[in-house]
DNA sequence: GGTTGTAGGTTTCTAAAAGTAACTTGATGA
DNA sequence: TCATCAAGTTACTTTTAGAAACCTACAACC
């Protein structure tokens, strides 16, 4: 071992950089279902800009967590794919997304609650 | 369930805003190993700002995940801690710090064959 | 042969967020 | 009297994200 992923100077920070983020999350999510193309990720995953996914999976496909792959159709079509390590990482995010569903309703109360407490005490 | 987390306008959506975020990753993760003071996170976060400490517990705290606790010493000194909810995202949070300590050399490796490639191709 | 449509992007511009650094408050010890 | 600490806030700058338009290449439609 010997990581902190406390300092800023540990390479662990640079993953935690790249993967948490919320369209990486979802990209990745989304992946793990099987390979999706360009257009289909950006129609699933709603909000989520062409540039900014093109940013997104670009920057997966250089840590190594994504495949690309571009059929010679026409129009050329572009497939998206996790490699065996991007697998292994979207493993531990299934159980973060199933979370959120899971206990937004309770997080969506504390807000109310909570917001409630600050008008009284303004 | 009828949750879908991929619909911009779904409440995991919101949850995910909140806790795909790498400073709100690396304070919850602090946080599970018991309650610690305002400084004492900016302090052992490496490159966090007050500010956006701030700001991250401000949220978390809405969110019902963390209690923000302050004891009338001299100067005032305030704990934070993980809720029962807080605690339970955590856990899932963890692996997720793990997986990226435990694999940042392959990602290494991988940007840099990335780069090589990118860098032939031009 | 001009228009429309599709896939996979890039570019440009603007708005929002993050980072930096200084300031605040109130008591305390040197 | 001056400096210090905790826990923030404020003002300013830079980076990033998001919206929208544009691009290339081909193909079918009429």
């Amino acid at each position: 071992m010997g990581y902190d992923v406390y300092d800023s100077g540990c390479p662990a920070r640079m993953v935690l950089d790249h993967v948490g983020d919320k369209w990486a999350l979802l990209v990745l999510h989304r992946l793990g279902q099987g390979p999706v193309r360009f257009n289909a990720l950006r129609r699933e995953i709603h909000g989520l800009s062409q540039k900014v996914l093109s940013q997104v999976l670009k920057r997966l496909e250089r840590d190594g967590l994504i495949t690309r792959e571009a059929f010679p159709t026409v129009p050329v079509t572009v497939e998206y794919a996790l490699t065996g390590l991007g697998e292994c990482l979207t493993a531990n995010v299934g159980p973060l997304l199933r979370w959120a569903e899971a206990n937004m309703e309770q997080i969506k109360l504390a807000q109310v609650a909570y917001d409630r407490r600050m008008a009284e005490a303004a």
